[in-house]
DNA sequence: GCTTGAAATGTTAGTCGCTAACATTTATGG
DNA sequence: CCATAAATGTTAGCGACTAACATTTCAAGC
């Protein structure tokens, strides 16, 4: 009984959702409106900001925070910031639930194709990057290059994300961890 | 004969960048709007945007992209992307003008407290991080590795400025410097 | 079955960023 | 002094988003 779609609430969101991945793909996310998309969902302009607070929230999804501090923590303080933050990262991500690939290669297409939308990935990204921040600095780091780092991981897997959307016969798992081993100063 | 303001023209869209930039200091970015920042400078809302395509390119300024390709290419292609993008960026920084401190701290610390203009920088990376990846190819690198070390490297330099322009009594190229050293694995 | 109360949706009206089409002023330079 | 172009103004409108208020839908308790 968690938030499982159920009665007709949870499926106004989901058809909104699906909707608007239509028309996104079909005629492009800025020249698709709030409008469209919600006459097509068979519902008001007024609903869809009920159920998504704004139009990139269609696309870009909160990430996984809680799993990585632990992870972080967990890496030997004897390394550098940056090799910290991308060995948690590592750690963490063969933690996370392995994602639907479709729906999210569908999202992230669409954002990689639409500047808006990374920008509001890398917004979306500040989260994350505090808790990597906070992590780090807990175990010992400096702050400003808790900072460096942090960012320059996310935004390195960001873009390792972006690449994978556009390419077929790559895998998410495979792509990611490329990235890491490319932050780690592999060749 | 430049562009150096003079008659009515040029002292518009300077009044306009000063006004601007007290009300944000003032009331905050979200909360000012072009009509006032028109108003104050004793100008049209239309006038507003033919100096400024939007709102936020008040704050946000191009970067300097030409040097970067040609600092990256500089580098001995020996070295792994993320290391060869670092080095290149050191080269660059040194190049570059010294920026007059005082307007690109007050831009930045507007920047760094409001979250839609933090996101309006990292979209407006992406021009630079596309010269720094086909810098990187065209020398040899891997596409993918590439792009991750370019976001990465962009995100932190990019990170460094946030912060630099958050806390006094450090200089501009210092945090910068730091910010690199941060990326090349240093402690 | 009927009522009740809350969740979901609808209506209307408005703000703000931004664009387009067209008119008007201002400033040179010949 | 006049022609021409740059700079500014006017009006109208779109699209994302918000606020205030009204309405429908639906499940639970009597």
């Amino acid at each position: 009984m968690q938030d499982t779609p159920r009665g007709r609430r949870g499926r106004t969101r989901a058809r909104l959702l699906e909707c608007a991945l239509d028309l996104f793909e079909q005629q492009g996310y800025e020249q698709t409106t709030v409008a469209q998309i919600a006459g097509a969902a068979g519902v008001t302009e007024m609903t869809f900001f009920r159920h998504f607070s704004a139009k990139d929230r269609l696309v870009v999804e909160d990430p996984y925070d809680p799993v990585i501090a632990d992870a972080v923590a967990a890496q030997p303080h004897t390394l550098a910031p940056l090799a910290r933050a991308v060995a948690g990262l590592r750690a963490a991500w063969g933690q996370l639930p392995e994602p639907e690939s479709d729906v999210v290669r569908r999202r992230v297409r669409i954002a990689a194709g639409t500047p808006s939308l990374r920008a509001a990935i890398a917004a979306n990204n500040a989260a994350t990057e505090q808790i990597l921040v906070d992590q780090l600095v807990a175990d010992g780091a400096d702050p400003r290059s808790a900072r460096v780092a942090a960012a320059a991981v996310l935004a390195g897997i960001t873009a390792a994300l972006l690449d994978w959307s556009q390419h077929d016969g790559l895998t998410l798992t495979g792509a990611v961890s490329a990235a890491l081993d490319t932050l780690d100063g592999a060749r």
